[in-house]
This record gives structure tokens, sequence and C-alpha cells, in this order.
DNA sequence: AAGTCATACAACCGCCGGAAT
DNA sequence: TATTCCGGCGGTTGTATGACT
């Protein structure tokens, strides 16, 4: 940990529109080249993890946000009888969710419902999932053509980025429009009626 | 309409392993 | 070899929202 860094307030909570804006704008024109030290150059008071953790949950292109399909709770079962809570090893196996959304899908609908059910068989859940075509706008998945790439990357939070060859702590991009930006952020969010919902709370 | 409770999920914390020095 | 730094992981918490009374 950097001393500089000692003395600066980091701010956490919940991300705010601007600080997204920021790291959007920062790692679509430098990268990720190391989490601790983007975070002054981008613009933002948030720790390394902070900026890691919303981007690979939530920022990241080609997540999926919203409703586990059918297929999806059905693989997440069959991985946890496997191999336990090893989120981020389920996780590779469903493109475009997070080890972190998985388990709070887990924690939250799952582990529930088996607490309930003796026999954990998918059968006998009522989980709220979904088919492929979906219900509401509140419960869309992701588009067809939209689907993320599976690779190793997409558990990592790994991107193919410009690599920054030089120094990239300056300034961000600030040549990238508002509108451009939101583009970014409405891909993130594209599949769902989370962006709505985000954009209801902070537009 | 107001208060209370339950649910969902974003975010934080602590720990660990690997890489760099 | 020992130490430091960083990224990643899993557990847990805090809070917003919806459902219910």
């Amino acid at each position: 940990m950097a001393k500089s860094d000692e003395k600066i307030t980091l701010k956490k909570g919940p991300w705010n529109p601007e600080e997204d804006r920021k790291l959007i704008a920062y790692i679509t024109r430098y990268g990720i080249w190391n989490w601790s030290q983007m975070a002054k150059p981008a613009g933002l008071q948030r720790s390394g993890k902070s900026c890691r953790l919303r981007w690979v949950n939530y920022l990241r292109p080609g997540l999926k946000h919203g409703n586990f399909t059918r297929e999806e709770v059905e693989t997440i079962l069959d991985l946890h009888q496997k191999l336990g809570n090893r989120w981020s090893v389920i996780a590779s196996r469903l493109p475009g969710r997070t080890d972190n959304e998985i388990k709070n899908y887990w924690n939250t609908h799952l582990s529930r419902r088996l607490k309930h059910d003796l026999v954990p068989k998918t059968e006998s859940f009522q989980i709220p999932i979904i088919e492929t075509e979906p219900k509401s706008s509140s419960e869309i998945v992701l588009p067809p053509g939209n689907a993320p790439k599976a690779s190793n990357a997409e558990t990592s939070g790994a991107i193919q980025l410009p690599l920054c060859s030089s120094n990239p702590a300056g300034e961000i991009d600030k040549s990238k429009t508002f509108g451009e930006l939101q583009s970014i952020l409405e891909q993130s969010f594209s599949a769902q009626g989370s962006y709505k919902h985000y954009k209801k709370m902070h537009f």
C-alpha cells in the first residue's frame, strides 16, 4: 500500500453513475493494469479492491443481469453438488455470470429451498427461473447475439482492451461523450431491467 | 396510509496463494 | 529464502425494495 493512499479517505458504499463512468472510461482507454494504482488516475477515491469488484461484478461487458434460466439453475445445482461453495469455478461454467451473483442466488434462492426440500431434486424446486422467453421487461434474458464468449477471462475479469504501454496514470479519456459511456453501461445492462432500475435510481 | 417483516443483491472484509523483489 | 504486494475467493453485512398487515 502506497503511503500516499493512506492519507486519502477512501469512499465506501454504493457506486454512483459518475464513478461508474470514470471507471469505464479509464479501463476503456488504458485497460486493466494495476487495480490498486488505477483508482487515483481514474479520478476515483476508491480502493483497488472496490474498483475491481465493481468492474468484475457489474460493469464488465458481457455480463448477464437478471433472472437465471432453468438451464443455469440446473448447472448451479449440479456443480454445487460436485464442487461445494467453489463459486468461481461454478461461475466459469456459466458465461456472463459472476461468482458473486451465483453465490447471492444460491444464498437467497437455492440454499433455503434445499433446507425446506429434503430431496434436492431440481424438479422439486419451485424456483423463480425463466424459460427461453422472458415473462416481462424485468425478466429479460440475454438477447441473441449478445452472449458473451466463454473464456477464462470471464471469471478473472480480464478483458481484451488496449494495453497501456506507457504510464497510463494520466487523465481519463475526456473525449468519451456521455452517450458513449452510457452505451457501454447499457451494454453491461443490456439483458435486463436492472439498468432501467439503475437509471431510475441514479440518473 | 403507515408500520413491519422478508427478500434480493451490491458491496465489504478477511484470508490465502502466487508473483515480484 | 524472506518479505511485500496484488489479485482472487468465499463469507458476511448493509440497505433498498416489495409484500403483507
